[in-house]
DNA sequence: GACTGTGAATATATTCACAGCG
DNA sequence: CGCTGTGAATATATTCACAGTC
């Protein structure tokens, strides 16, 4: 056992925001970054920003100043595996999935959205977009002869599970599924649940008792400690 | 200390899927749901639904046979403050924006979506809803007068920081925020983040060792045990 | 002096396992 | 039985605190 060491999924959803961030700050020069300032955009302790970094193996950070964004970025991309361009497709082109279809910051993310599917032949009609639609019968061949790896659904929920093993089957790995129900695949793939309208419900339940907020922690809202976008 | 009982986070998560999960049901009448057909739903174990119940107070399962859908969804309204309608507003009329305004399923689940805005007047005119939509120089008046409680947040990142704080000073108290950043929220308000090209890399990443599906726990990838929508 | 990296301590969440009930 | 409810055991994740380094 131990094939390799097993990165904890809290720590994959810090490090792949923090790799967002060094993306985002571009610098590939020297460029430095403290654990604290990392910290700071991600709403979680220094503490657990150096923690998470170990997982990445040795010789990340300059003792004494922080980590070189370039190499930090580069490191994340290795252990997440998210140096690869993947290709991707959408499942649905309702609201949702339309709107998922045209966003642009696939691409500066390492993603090709390549396919997009509906059942509606009316919508793939009007529809307008850059991506090349298909009916939803189509979808086991096109994934497979394009090699997608990635399906994003937003079908209904009575037809995500079914999508989802669709997609699969067809060599899919990645499933991120926004219906209002918890998709689960066969064992050669993983699955994320994004339901938008529990997490409002979940936000109204976080309100009740606390005066405070949860998701940022320590430092409460104050202003960020460095590096601003712009 | 202890005014009520804090209920983790986890659990908040997880009971307000089973609070839709009943909804979805509808069964007001006396059926009943074990802690095992509610895990299945869930992607999690019959022990931990059982020890979420137990938060919502005593006198629920019925020994032997299992929960009263209708008493549970109460007891979950109650517990999580789910009971009263809320009103809430679309922060950014983008694509997601727009696709979250037109979404229909808010008025099932207990929100009362009033009101967009967007800084784009030209936004505003092409727009075609029936929500109410405003300049984003009106937010805050409108909020006020319209005694809106939640946020939800598509602005692009530079912008989210900037408008949840604003929502917040306007009496809002829960924010949803979609932009790519972490948002902060003052200690009156609680803020969730949502990154759909997080979840992207992070189900990236997930893929990355394991062989088996991380979200979709014990029994994995088998059928679920009853209950089937339609 | 300003940082990282990490053992040890702690807090948090899940699973086990079983008593108790209809 | 089949199922809930819950102490006790365990696993997981975070924080503390500090030695070590440029």
């Amino acid at each position: 056992m131990v094939p390799e060491k097993q990165i904890p999924i809290p720590t994959i959803e810090r490090l792949s925001k923090v790799y967002g961030l060094c993306e985002l700050l571009g610098g590939d020069t020297a460029t430095v970054v403290s654990s604290a300032m990392i910290a700071a955009h991600l709403g979680a302790s220094a503490d657990v920003v150096r923690r998470d970094i170990t997982y990445l193996g040795s010789d990340i950070g300059n003792n004494g100043s922080g980590y070189a964004i370039g190499r930090l970025r580069e490191r994340i991309a290795v252990a997440l595996d998210l140096a690869r361009v993947r290709r991707a497709c959408v499942v649905g082109l309702g609201r949702l999935g339309s709107a998922i279809l045209e966003h642009d910051r696939f691409a500066a993310a390492g993603y090709e959205v390549v396919a997009g599917f509906d059942s509606s032949i009316n919508r793939l009609e009007t529809i307008h977009t850059r991506v090349r639609v298909y009916p939803a019968y189509e979808m086991v061949d096109v994934i497979r002869r394009e090699q997608i790896e990635v399906a994003l659904v937003t079908v209904p929920a009575e037809a995500a599970q079914q999508c989802a093993d669709a997609a699969v089957s067809a060599g899919v790995r990645c499933v991120v599924n926004f219906a209002p129900v918890v998709v689960k695949v066969a064992s050669e793939a993983v699955v994320r649940n994004v339901d938008i309208m529990n997490e409002l419900r979940v936000v109204t339940a976080m309100a009740r008792g606390r005066g405070s907020s949860a998701e940022s922690s320590p430092e409460q809202h104050q202003a960020v400690v460095q590096l601003s976008t712009a």
